[in-house]
DNA sequence: GTCTATACTCTGATAGAC
DNA sequence: GTCTATCAGAGTATAGAC
């Protein structure tokens, strides 16, 4: 039907891809679950319909497959935070603030299965993975630094404490959050509504 | 040496203790550093000085050990709040809600192996197992709704949110705590404070 | 390039000697 | 109460067929 063989020019690597992503998928799926330790090489490759052992002709390891799935997955919340924040109103940081929490809070909540695993806890018995899972975090972390300090705070040493305040709330939320209770937009106004009221007394009276 | 076998009455289990102690010490120590899956019963027995067949002669499997480490966990958290908040002044509903948050802190982040392992994140893949570790959690955080329901908000439906903020940041802070950085006090009476000015606009000024 | 077959190690758990 | 011996299964990873 097609002419693939014609695009087989060797810089490029379409069909590749396509084996690759299904592969991640099937790892993201599993990791959300059942978490990364007990899942096994043999569920991701039966997900994704193949044999355990050629897995590893796309990824080295399952530790491998585990740094792309969080790859994937910082990269997915980042993209819907920024996209937020650019349609958020540039006059006003606290709106822009929360918008960035409810794209945040949305991607963890409701979200597919790679940003989920992002806030699932790391493997601690790997420090290697572990230092290079922690810094794909704080790097994305680092936008909502800019944020805060946007904010107009009485006190410009609360811009640390906010950013800790709002985000641990946020990832924490995951333990408690219901589908069918508080949506996450509303969630992440809350959030904001008290922490705000604190930190700028003057301008909402 | 002892009179030991004229203590054998079947309902008091003296002995059996000591024995037992040191095996969930072992266990404690292990699922903080390496986590619940990745920690064999090998790795216990060996630490309690014994092989691991022995231990199944006091624990029934290994999710018998982890409930039992949990368990102890929730216990020592539990003890050191309320004795802080006994401590606490009965006036102020604030300070005694930051006393407890101070106690909650230290018990996660300088507190025992114990209490670490009831902050890591549960095993996802043994959903029964997951619902047992939930209830004790729940059970616990209880005392916090207490706490911040005899707040003085102007804004009552706001307990409920202040709950969440308060102890989700809290759970979150062994992800960027350091050792040598703020000590966990401080670190309760900053998130207190800024949760706090925005409920109470009158009593601060 | 993709998959089958398989190697080898380690796991949680049991049975029975002592 | 502890140990020895062992099991059946699952773990990651490799070699080589196709």
């Amino acid at each position: 039907m097609d002419g693939q063989t014609a695009l087989d020019t060797d810089a490029a690597r379409p069909r590749v891809n396509n084996r690759r992503a299904g592969i991640l998928n099937a790892a993201a799926y599993r990791f959300r679950r059942q978490g990364y330790a007990a899942t096994t090489m043999r569920d991701i490759a039966s997900d994704a319909g193949m044999l355990a052992g050629s897995l590893y002709y796309h990824f080295k390891s399952k530790t491998a497959l585990l740094i792309a799935v969080h790859e994937e997955g910082v990269r997915r919340i980042a993209d819907a935070v920024d996209s937020a924040v650019i349609a958020a109103d540039p006059a006003d940081p606290w709106k822009r603030l929360e918008a960035a929490l409810a794209a945040h809070l949305n991607s963890l909540l409701d979200g597919g299965d790679y940003a989920q695993v992002v806030i699932r806890d790391l493997p601690a018995d790997e420090p290697e993975l572990r230092a290079t899972l922690i810094k794909l975090r704080d790097d994305y972390e680092d936008r909502f630094r800019a944020l805060v300090d946007a904010l107009p705070l009485s006190n410009k040493q609360d811009a640390g404490w906010l950013r800790l305040i709002l985000l641990g709330a946020a990832n924490w939320s995951k333990t408690w959050y219901r589908p069918d209770g508080t949506p996450p937009a509303e969630i992440a106004a809350h959030f904001i509504r008290i922490v705000k009221n604190g930190e700028t007394p003057g301008s909402t009276t």
